[in-house]
DNA sequence: CAATCGTATCACTCACTGCTTATATAAGCG
DNA sequence: CGCTTATATAAGCAGTGAGTGATACGATTG
């Protein structure tokens, strides 16, 4: 599973910002996240899974409880996409720009086509 | 739809990296995808409505041709979102530095809420 | 105008994902 | 020990999204 896919859904994405705070428990997650998408505790619980599964979390036993943590290596994957997307993106923009500059005087700028009949 | 799931699909993400490099037809757009990921035509152009519909990416006619060009608002929504996650991340990470050290000793368990019957 | 190119849309299938209920497991407590 | 609490797993079902082939449609060309 891609790491976007794993932030596709809005569950998950509110779990990370919860975990983004510190260590959590397992039911403290699951009570924000039950009030606030009104979904089950096994719902939660496979999306803790999901999280854990795909490397955004770890876990760590407590007594009973399972304490989480984010884990931000797949996070910053998906940074570094962005960041190379926009640098690509910003590498075009020079280049179109540097050589339009000099294409616009050789060429008729407008592409266009002859006037409706 | 949100900008996460949108960016979900692999196909979707490497049309975003060629758009990146600028203005492409659709069938150029398509040629690399299909051949990449051996897909139909339809389903490139489903793949370029979605980017469409979602901000991903605005269309111009030039004559048969759609020249697709990547927009970059949703992408930089997403950029918040990471932002914020890791600044929150941060602000944790030194609060627990600066609190947790005393804590330890205290040992003050997770904030409980109170229960409901 | 007919033929054709480039692209979009339609109608449909299929796989997958997320949810639910029911149940398992393991720790703690009386 | 058996009851309770905390959490995970299992099985089944429904909704969704991505793919396909067929087709529509506007622009271009002979």
């Amino acid at each position: 599973m891609h790491a976007f896919d794993v932030l596709g859904d809005p569950v998950r994405r509110r779990i990370l910002e919860l975990l983004a705070d510190g260590e959590r428990s397992a039911g403290e997650v699951g009570a924000v996240v039950q009030e606030e998408f009104g979904i089950s505790q096994p719902a939660v619980s496979q999306h803790l899974r999901v999280l854990r599964d795909n490397g955004f979390a770890r876990v760590r036993a407590d007594g009973v409880r399972r304490l989480y943590a984010v884990e931000t290596e797949p996070l910053q994957e998906v940074n570094r996409w962005l960041e190379r997307f926009w640098s690509q993106r910003l590498d075009a923009l020079g280049t179109e720009l540097a050589r339009g500059k000099r294409a616009d005087r050789l060429r008729t700028p407008a592409p266009q086509h002859e006037g409706a009949p």
